[in-house]
DNA sequence: CATGAATGAGCATTCATTCAT
DNA sequence: AATGAATGAATGCTCATTCAT
């Protein structure tokens, strides 16, 4: 019974296509504005298909939010090397997370322009503001586990939150920019010694 | 061409009026999930006597989009006292707009959202990443006008951007955050020293 | 505040119109068959008008539903004169309830229809029967208070609403068939005597 | 024209298994309320397997009414035993019809339901009354055959079908009610004398 | 100027039906 | 023979917009 079969197996992959097509058309138009009739299409199918694999829209959004928060969350929780200093800590979290957003640039970009947009679905969104939340929790368990670690640990998360945020659009703007995750190293040093300092070597 | 009239000026006044009920209803619920009806109650008004107004939805968000954006255009121009550092010309061209988001509070929490959030009108918003521009713009001619200026003004440009987003959007989350404008010193440090160098007193 | 106003009249004129509209359009075809559209054709209005007067399909029927259970149980507490036997009353009763059934044909023809049949509003119908009920609780009164009244006042119920039912749906289905209420004595001396005893004069 | 095989004759029981599961669906919640995905499960079955056996929705609803109306004509036209008087002659019509009712019970709740309600199938379903009109055929020929006839056969159709009506909904509204055949005695009682007579013995 | 009234266009969702396997 | 997969055609409902008053 509870063993997957073959048909699960394809239902899932099917699921998974549709959720990427869905990524895709609300990266481009936002929750609102993208039409169940858009997905389909992206997804290469009609509408009434859709209902096949998911209860409507929203449950197609909560999947998708459901889904990458998931692979968020295993990174917060991902085994580290022993012995780190902080900010190797924060450039290998850094690093995870943008390769990411490198394998789901759609689904980032969607989440991205949501996350504290009003544009999700109607009703029950509290998840606003989720991810930085879990940040800041990590930035202040990591500063605590460091000996190095900085002051107010809170500062921190919120100045990382807003580089990664400016950062990642202005990439995600640029169509022909490499890869998100090289802007890590960059990011790091503008987080720890602003633009100005000389760092020393 | 004609002078104004008294009567212009009451029309004025109330497109102003009307504009700042449309921030407050898009504020709340983004661009598409805010229907008129919303937007003219939150007015005072009924629905059609928008029209008499603006051509329609899109109209008083090109209105509001076009108002904010010329405060924020004088912002760049404004004369500036000779003989500044480039860190304080950034204080000051920080503290100004600050202070401009405290002054209209929901016209910001709005345009935050959906900067690059897709959940806009829906044809031709090219004009995202506009304030982006903006500042780039202005960051690069502050960095060549000063003596003291950065070598890469770009990448300023970003920090900054990154650095008001991340912090504005803390402060508009926090229902009792005090004035925006109070974060000025607090984000000019972080953009020059980052956040875990000691500032040389 | 409360008076109504000219403006209230006018609404309430027009939900009338609407569920005269109604009672037609559910008479052919029944509820479910019978689309929002349909309705409106029949008002003479489009789709989206019905909306400003009901809250969508299900409201138009409950409105129909109370409206005519409202005026079916002002019969069933009207005013009759003193000294009556069980049987005058019987027939005042029927003759006021087929009064109303010619000045309210198409109401009946639906809730003659859908009054135990499954096809009604989805969720909760639970008022099948409640005619039944009521002409029951009235019977078992007149009985109690008339010194001639039967031994079994149900079974006499019973009867009258099988009674009622066939001849008025015979009734509805002949069209030139002239009023309902002409019916009354002839039901009653079938409730009273049956198909085949000679009535004493 | 070929002779029934074994394979036609496992078709055949299919598809009375499909119209019985059909029967407690459509009993449950009518003609349009009711999808093939709800009868295919009540059966058994997946939806497309229905229509290996039927042509569609209405062919199955079709199917059930010729089915039962076979039945009832077989009744109809049953021999009966010679000498019956006219009274007689109804309650054994009376008793083979309530029996069967008890062995199809879905069916005629249903069929009760829908009889004269408008929610059957779409177009072509003239055949309303169907029943009435073969019932006052019937007791036409009986009044006629039998030298105590009444004077007004079809107000004793009219009458007796009101009464069959009456009773079977209460009948089948009662969870624990016996069987329907019981009622017949009481039925032709109340048809011949009415409720309040005193019957001689 | 303001509004009550009305509507065209569109959207999420459902369902009877088909067809390749 | 049975079904999983897919879809065309509705259907209830919303909303931006118009217009007579």
């Amino acid at each position: 019974m509870a063993r997957p079969t073959r048909h699960d197996a394809e239902v899932e992959r099917v699921r998974e296509h549709i959720l990427d097509a869905a990524a895709r058309a609300f990266a481009r138009g936002g929750y609102r504005a993208t039409t169940m009739a858009v997905i389909a299409r992206e997804a290469g199918y009609t509408t009434p298909t859709l209902y096949s694999y998911f209860r409507g829209k929203q449950d197609i959004f909560n999947a998708l939010r459901d889904s990458v928060m998931a692979e968020m969350e295993a990174i917060f929780e991902a085994h580290e090397p022993a012995g780190l200093s902080f900010r190797q800590r924060i450039e290998l979290l850094l690093t995870r997370q943008l390769q990411l957003v490198d394998r789901r640039r759609d689904v980032f970009t969607f989440f991205l322009s949501i996350m504290m947009s009003g544009d999700g679905p109607p009703a029950p969104v509290k998840k606003r503001g989720q991810y930085e939340e879990r940040l800041r929790g990590w930035v202040r368990q990591a500063a605590a586990d460091s000996p190095d670690g900085p002051e107010s640990p809170d500062l921190v998360a919120t100045m990382l939150h807003g580089l990664g945020h400016a950062f990642l659009t202005e990439w995600m703007t640029k169509p022909d920019s490499g890869l998100a995750v090289e802007l890590a190293p960059l990011i790091s040093r503008l987080l720890f010694h602003g633009c100005c300092s000389v760092e020393a070597p």
